[in-house]
DNA sequence: ATATAATTAAATCAACTTGATTTGTTTTCT
DNA sequence: AGAAAACAAATCAAGTTGATTTAATTATAT
């Protein structure tokens, strides 16, 4: 058996890919930034900061403003990315909806086209999604050399034998199949795929509520439900791909029968299935979110299911603290912003846990900015992050073929 | 108000810290290795390598061995850890008693001491602690310069209003008090503070069942129950330090009382006061491990017990494999070696999780291979770990003060 | 004018890489 | 059996890269 590998090492080319991306990272969480500045909070010196700002104007990832007077000593000129720097594609796939975007460096849409599904196939999905990634580029038209890469977005867990195509919760036919090999065939463009909890975290840490925070966790709320955990400044996808799939973690020993087989799981309390479900929506394989935010507005005709729901998920949260020790926990999903708002509003006594000290700076619990369409924002942020965020992997030479 | 302190950049310095890691961590994972075999695991060219494998070896960190002939081309020369090329100092506090040990780098202990306490205060036991160093380095005399450091272990969470100091799982009186700075002035060494799941795990990694792993969870069952979480290659803490206490997790809502408030935490089912109330042993303040040792020899009286604690096991497995997806749980904690692997049979069938796959190359659940002196030996294993792991920080430049 | 802070330029330095060379075996050939 | 060839490990020396240092320059406020 040859040995395992190892580690890698570094060296100054991978050192310098680092130093660019910690340079990115400052101005992407404090905005507009002096050299001078970014070289105080990066530790680099001003010559070396220089430089990289220097190459990365010259590449349009950064351009100057106007510069700042008011203060002693010379001027600073202070930089922020510059949004047109680069373009990515989103892409969502649920169980009803196929979405798309294209963004800019700064998380802007700049253009956005939606197909209805139903439970798809793989052989039926993966052409809809090259034609969709087609036809957002026709949409809006950029250099193709700025284009990062498609993200994607869809529900998870992976290749779980007995849970990822079991219960209405999961996509069904999908097991083992390789979604990010061919849609990068169809499309000849490099695709990252995550499930959508995992998507939407990114989105949230890149533009939304948890720009600044080194480790938070996402629950999402969807057909079923799922978490995207941001750990330390890391992505943390588990050594299957499949952390956070908490949707199946008991909350009720001996409660409501689940597909997965178990009883009680999180998710047959709180999700969109269990809310239509409980509110006896008729055919709740075809029910929209939007029938929730209609019946929202209509009195207290939610109730029923809140009602049910908020211990659950009062639970769910109860345990992630422990487990992680978040700075905070981001609520969102395709559930609709104002029942989002409304099961945070309910929240209160959270359950006492480790988060539950005066010494913060965010509050334990956060509803997520990006709305409806976070998992596709995210999905789109996921390359945009990959090529930008500083991360362990970038250190590390890559082993020759 | 100042810009927040970014990721920082990196330079040559770091970069050549990282490699000397890289070194050391190749060699621990993988035994014995030549220059050239070093130089392929780790992606870096073999003159690189030679160069810091002489230095290595000029500190004393790495020895070599015999040639290895019988292959064609020039005999290798493997090159090992040297045990004696550095020692560490690893403390335990808990309820009843205060353990230290000298390990050298290979995790042996060379020396070891333990003291009865009674849920001493920070007063009472900073000093023994400080003396306990003492006398273990008169008891193993060895060359100053080479001690790595003090790591100690204590029971979590830390600094948590209303739940730090309260229930009589928690050790009282030690609410903000700043155990790691007193005990550094006290003994004039470095000292890191880890709770003792935190510190198992790190041990299980360097020296136990865990040592290839990149992600694993150390459930670390004492006087409560805590989990050590190593993930994707780093151990993660927290962002207040107090990761993995699961102990106050909800498993039985509506279930048995807790100090804390709850109703149902898991540490009021499995841990060894959760037994000592189950077995009604009295003055469970006191009472020993050992005690429930003696139990299981002695037929089937632990029964009671086993009965009430093993679902409640089963579900904190789950969770932790549905929000973790790591490669394994290690079983572990001052729990009787014997006890431990009671349960562990016990748990056959593990409730469905992302963890149920084929594709598998470790069990789900390993028991612990340190036995009772797992925290000790972990504590020790800290100076170490930080030392000589691979770790993103080590690439990033220090701010200056 | 002077102090101050930002920026730039040139020279220096540390550590990795490259390519050629040496070394000590094993294998193959005569 | 002895010599030559093949081979892999290790070393040597020169070259490259990118961060740092030092010194100078610039633009502003006091």
């Amino acid at each position: 058996m040859p040995p395992r590998k190892a580690i890698a090492g570094t060296n100054l080319e991978q050192a310098k890919s680092h130093n660019r991306r910690v340079v990115i990272e400052a101005i992407r969480t404090n905005g507009a930034l002096s050299r001078a500045a970014i070289a105080r909070l990066t530790a680099l010196s001003t010559q070396t900061i220089s430089n990289i700002v220097e190459e990365l104007e010259r590449e349009q990832l950064l351009r100057a403003q106007a510069t700042l007077k008011g203060a002693r000593g010379q001027p600073a000129v202070p930089y922020s990315i510059n949004p047109d720097g680069g373009y990515s594609i989103g892409l969502q796939l649920d169980h009803q909806l196929a979405v798309g975007v294209i963004t800019d460096l700064s998380g802007t849409v700049r253009a956005r086209i939606e197909r209805p599904v139903d439970r798809p196939t793989p052989a039926q999905a993966m052409p809809l999604l090259a034609a969709i990634a087609g036809d957002l580029m026709r949409k809006f038209r950029f250099d193709r050399g700025r284009l990062l890469g498609i993200g994607m977005a869809m529900p998870g867990p992976f290749d779980v034998e007995g849970m990822t195509s079991v219960g209405p919760t999961a996509l069904p036919g999908w097991q083992d199949f390789p979604v990010a090999e061919e849609l990068q065939r169809l499309t000849g463009i490099p695709v990252t795929v995550e499930n959508d909890a995992t998507a939407a975290a990114i989105g949230e840490r890149l533009y939304g509520v948890a720009r600044n925070l080194g480790s938070f966790v996402y629950l999402f709320i969807g057909t079923g439900l799922g978490a995207g955990l941001f750990l330390d400044g890391h992505l943390y996808k588990g050594s299957r791909h499949n952390a956070g799939e908490i949707g199946h973690m008991i909350v009720k020993p001996g409660g409501l029968e689940c597909g997965c087989g178990k009883r009680g799981c999180l998710e047959r309390y709180v999700s969109l299935r269990a809310a239509y479900e409980c509110l006896e929506i008729p055919d709740p394989d075809h029910a929209s979110p939007e029938l929730l935010q209609a019946l929202l507005a209509n009195g207290d005709s939610l109730e029923a299911w809140v009602v049910q729901a908020i211990d659950p998920l009062r639970q769910a949260i109860n345990m992630l603290e422990l487990a992680l020790d978040p700075e905070t926990v981001v609520l969102g999903g395709f559930m609709p912003v104002g029942v989002i708002e409304l099961l945070a509003s309910r929240l209160d006594p959270l359950y006492l846990s480790v988060s539950s000290t005066s010494a913060r700076t965010v509050p334990r619990v956060l509803v997520g900015a990006a709305g409806k369409d976070t998992s596709v924002l995210g999905a789109a942020a996921l390359p945009i992050f990959s090529e930008t965020n500083p991360q362990f992997d970038v250190l590390q030479k890559p082993h020759s073929a």
